[in-house]
DNA sequence: AGTACAGGTTTACCGTGATAAACTAAAAAC
DNA sequence: GTTTTTAGTTTATCACGGTAAACCTGTACT
């Protein structure tokens, strides 16, 4: 709950659970084999390093995520946006859309969501 | 140029050059040891991987950027939307936006964004 | 001539994230 | 009843980011 920065190795761990949870245990490690070349102990590790974190956990070899992707995301997104662009959104899109174009409907969405979060 | 990745330290070191620059390299110990409390060795450390890896040139005693910090801010803006978005501008908003709120002058800025960045 | 300081380089330690080998105990399969 | 598989734990290695001690050379000052 409190420390909710997942490493890159953590991040793309979390993906695969928060993709096939509640997952059998044996079964994460067959996964992770397979999608992340890691061995058996390498994944408890993990589970185990997570689990202590409070990130997922670990019950009768069921593991499940105990935080949200998006809680995850909206995290990262947040410190992002502190640390490099002093909290301002529009300093953040000024310069994350240079060169860039949208299309009409990627624009009129993004419309409608700076309306309704508009106070 | 090539790996704009740059991690923490790295960061609040180019921030005070960025800052400085052009600034002499005894001047710049100085600064790091009064604001991040480096001794000289590691600001000298520091300016060597950075220049092998050509983010900054230290001649003549002289440090200089050779990135601007608007290309870095990009960069991870990007690698950040692409790793943890979908690489989606919308449903990064979407996670962002959640309990937060504009005000009026921000709304009005990123709209006109929106629309000039719209083909 | 001797001391001080500028402007570095060489070399190294330490913490920790990433990965895994080796071992164990219980349950299931044969 | 012996082998195999499940479900882990303990302990360790390795790379690397972060930091710095120690050393060195040239110049300027006294």
């Amino acid at each position: 709950m409190d420390d909710l920065k997942l490493f890159d190795a953590e991040y793309k761990f979390m993906d695969i659970i928060w993709e096939l949870e509640p997952i059998n245990s044996t079964e994460l490690t067959k996964v992770c084999r397979k999608k992340l070349g890691w061995k058996k102990s390498t994944t408890y590790t993990m589970i185990r390093k997570l689990s202590e974190r409070s990130i997922l956990k670990n019950e009768n070899a069921t593991v499940t995520a105990l935080v949200k992707r998006e809680e995850v995301q909206k995290y990262e997104s947040e410190v992002l946006l502190e640390d490099k662009f002093d909290g301002s959104l529009p300093i953040f899109l000024a310069t994350f859309l240079q060169d860039k174009k949208l299309s009409k409907a990627e624009a009129k969405e993004i419309q409608k969501m700076i309306e309704e979060a508009t106070k």
